[in-house]
DNA sequence: ACACCAAATGAATGATCATTCATTCATTGC
DNA sequence: GCAATGAATGAATGATCATTCATTTGGTGT
């Protein structure tokens, strides 16, 4: 029964890098939403972990990297969402448009503890040059997708006088907006308010192809993945 | 020429307590926007103001409490910002509400130094009940006073499929995303450019009354107020 | 001028933290 | 079983930081 069983990193006494490393970026994401970024340190992240204080030196060589990697971490798991996404999302633009809210609001992209990550390191992006690089190539990437998407729509349902880059612009702006008021006050909004805003926002922006009030279609959060 | 001429706190060897304490919290708003929140020290911030080590401990006790009351300070701020621009709009709904959006991108409320701090204290605020309050109350008074504006809009232009707190809920979202994307990419989105996008939102969800592309009324951002 | 008092200073203190490294431990190849 | 290798440990180190307080400074009232 011994090795099968025993996989999970976290287990075993020695595991390979790749498992400690992403052991740790885990264990930082705990630290940063419960304690915030600057009340995170060594001790807090590896006594998290369940480790020794010298395993971060070991893997990430100092505490400035450790957190670089954290937030790439969540950024490719956030550009990874959407994209599959995108490819499980019907042809149409309306279904893709509609997929790209519905990742937005869904596990494992809308998590309390993400947000006060994505949060944190946004709010100290003006003085850090690193963290500002990363959280712009995610957006671009994003936002370049969702232009396109708009682009489409647009020309389908002959939406003369909507411009693709103002919509995506207004609509991925309210996105992040809605994860603060999660963030900051989650009693009231919650995952299903925020994404009947966005779907409303849609309904207005383009009048033939959205409704709101029905049932979403592709929303089955209840139902495991 | 002594007396008067010295009136500006940084200036006088000596001065009030109040004018100390607002001449600290401006330090502290230039440290948290050019350090980060977790680079700023006591030293850093008392250098920055120009006075001594032990000066904060003198006026705010502890560091903490200069932090609550930057914090408090830039929410005090806003929320009188837009209590003058709604006493300065014209009575009609419409106008209030595009009042509302205009303070929101025009210093002093859009400066990129206390953008970098609202959201030092929101990527803390998981964490720190104070934070999370005091940023709570600014919203909750702000929310309230935008629902009842659109809420009284819909009953003028009979826009009957229009819910007055979710096109609240989805503008004022907008509005904070728009400033993370100009904290994060200031190259890419201009205040004038953010008006845009949030007064494009109003005129699609309010069809009748808001047009965009021409030159947007009470938009005085030139002159000296 | 003088004395008084509040404001401001900055060196000293103790606590906290990131980082290092000699040692311990577990796994793998033989 | 027995080295050999590399992962993990945790006590030690030095740096940084918030806070304190004895002293100095400048303004005010007499």
């Amino acid at each position: 029964m011994a090795r099968a069983a025993l996989k999970s990193a976290s287990k075993k006494r020695t595991a390979s890098k790749e498992e400690r490393q992403e052991q740790l970026i885990q264990a930082t994401i705990r630290s940063v939403a419960s304690r915030g970024l600057s009340d995170t340190t060594m001790a807090t992240v590896s006594s998290e972990a369940g480790l020794s204080q010298g395993i971060i030196n070991l893997h990430f060589q100092s505490k400035d990297r450790l957190l670089v990697e954290t937030l790439r971490y969540i950024a490719d798991e956030y550009r990874q969402s959407w994209k599959k996404a995108l490819d499980g999302a019907g042809g149409s633009p309306e279904q893709q448009l509609a997929a790209l809210v519905m990742v937005d609001f869904r596990l494992p992209v809308c998590d309390r503890n993400k947000l006060a990550v994505w949060f944190a390191f946004w709010g100290e992006s003006k003085s850090r040059p690193t963290y500002r690089q990363i959280c712009a190539e995610r957006d671009r990437a994003y936002r370049k997708e969702m232009v396109q998407v708009c682009q489409a729509l647009i020309g389908a349902g002959g939406y003369r006088d909507l411009d693709a880059d103002t919509v995506a612009a207004g609509l991925s702006a309210m996105t992040s907006g809605l994860w603060l008021d999660m963030l900051t006050n989650p009693r009231s909004m919650s995952r299903g308010d925020a994404r009947q805003i966005c779907m409303q926002f849609l309904a207005t922006a383009f009048n033939q192809h959205f409704t709101v009030g029905g049932p979403i279609p592709g929303n089955e959060e209840r139902k495991a993945s």
